[in-house]
DNA sequence: ATCCTGACTCAAA
DNA sequence: TTTTGAGCCAGGA
């Protein structure tokens, strides 16, 4: 992504960037997607993003979890299982929904996210 | 404007 | 460690 093109795009188009930035086998919280992408406190607004994403995008909306490393949804849902199933195709640990964030988070350096995103 | 909802978070218990 | 409750912020009715 270009980082002049970067500046005009849409909260909600930066949180995608943000999104398909994280690395397979790797995890990020609602939370740290929103301050990645300059928006801090507005972790619901990138849950709302993802629903709304175009599925042509084919973001990796399944490395996206909550700040207490687990998956979002309830445990008896559809998207539940969908969700655990993706991170365990990728060699990510899944127990009761659980996520070791010390093994598994992703920790983008400073130069990635300002390349990126340089607000 | 008001009320409700949700793939959220933090701190407290 | 898990559960609560208050706080949060957009969207939609």
């Amino acid at each position: 992504m270009d980082p002049i093109e970067a500046q005009n795009l849409s909260p909600m188009a930066r949180i995608w960037t943000i999104v398909n930035m994280i690395p397979h086998g790797k995890v990020a919280s609602y939370g740290k997607i929103a301050d990645y992408a300059g928006l801090p406190g507005r972790a619901r607004y990138v849950s709302r993003a993802l629903k709304q994403a175009p599925e042509h995008l084919k973001l990796p909306w399944h490395r996206v979890i909550n700040s207490q490393g687990k998956i979002s949804f309830k445990l008896d849902t559809q998207e539940f299982r969908l969700q655990q199933e993706l991170l365990r195709l990728e060699d990510i640990e899944v127990n009761r929904g659980k996520i070791k964030l010390s093994e598994y988070e992703w920790q983008p350096d400073l130069a990635t996210l300002v390349m990126a995103m340089p607000f």
